[in-house]
DNA sequence: ATGCCTGAAGGGTTCAGA
């Protein structure tokens, strides 16, 4: 099962470039965050191409800004638009949306940006952070959150940790909000995979930041337990942001195994399978 | 230019993004 994440930065702009996209990847589970289009228009847009790649959809949008969608085939059941209890700015934004796809709870999220630590919308996102954990605490053991999360968890997921002293994304309180996240037993797939690399999801467009590779890693793919440890594959898809018209971000790519089976009691390998399947070693190159 | 690019709405410019 191939799970991926991307920020496509308005899906009706970048649709030259996610439709194709979606063929060569051929992901199972595809959440998309700024789609930048209210359902209607996501339909109208996108309904017939989605359909006929297999692909049920949950979408949750409005008219200028924001937007989020699930893209399933492997099921999409109990569709939750929204957090309850989520704070707006000052009305509710389309940021989030949450469904049960292949027996994994999915949340799809676009979490605020912040803007600047002494401003409202700061606080905004702490609120914002604050009832997503929520959520989050109270839902499936089989989980999955996976977004934009508008926080580089720590200094190597910066290009250089002092361009962005004092400023949003990097703040101890921003960083902490994440860890509280990660406190309920998630897994930061791709930085599990690559522990000390230089893993970026977003470039700037301005100034060739994407040509020198001078980025930040905030979009993540977070697992509970159970799912971290199907994960046989974790990267981000760099080819996606090169060529012409691409998004600011990068798709996260994550592979799982089949969830082993739950209801026939302990599993017994035949005596000439290994019991664990061995761990590859080399997996695809982020870049 | 203290926002170097891109997108949205709406209108000939301004806001938002991280």
């Amino acid at each position: 099962m191939r799970v991926a994440t991307w920020n496509v930065n308005s899906a009706k702009q970048r649709l030259p470039r996610l439709l194709p996209w979606l063929d060569e990847r051929r992901p199972d589970v595809v959440c998309l965050q700024e789609t930048k289009l209210a359902d209607e228009a996501f339909d109208q847009l996108l309904g017939d191409e989605l359909a006929g790649r297999g692909y049920a959809v949950a979408r949750h949008g409005e008219v200028q800004w924001n937007g989020v969608a699930i893209l399933s085939r492997t099921g999409l059941d109990d569709v939750l638009p929204g957090i309850p209890g989520a704070p707006g700015f000052p009305h509710a934004e389309a940021r989030a949306v949450s469904a049960t796809c292949g027996g994994i709870r999915v949340h799809c999220v676009y979490v605020p940006n912040g803007r600047t630590p002494d401003s409202e919308h700061y606080e905004y996102k702490l609120a914002w952070l604050s009832a997503l954990q929520e959520l989050i605490g109270a839902g499936a053991q089989d989980a999955l959150v996976c977004g934009d999360m508008n926080i580089a968890p720590a200094d190597i997921d910066v290009f250089d940790p002092d361009a962005y002293a004092g400023h949003t994304h990097v703040t101890p309180p921003e960083r902490a909000a994440l860890a509280k996240l990660q406190a309920l037993g998630l897994r930061d797939v791709v930085r599990d995979r690559w522990p000390s690399e230089r893993v970026f999801t977003y470039w700037d467009y301005r100034a060739g930041m994407f040509h020198r590779d001078l980025g930040m890693r905030i979009d993540l793919v977070l697992a509970s337990a159970p799912v971290a440890e199907r994960v046989r594959a974790a990267w981000v898809d760099r080819q996606a942001r090169k060529g012409t018209g691409p998004s600011d971000h990068a798709p996260v790519i994550v592979d799982l195994d089949e969830a082993p089976d739950g209801d026939i009691g302990p599993v017994v390998p035949p005596p000439s399978a290994p019991a664990v399947k061995p761990r590859s070693t080399k997996l695809p190159q982020s870049r």
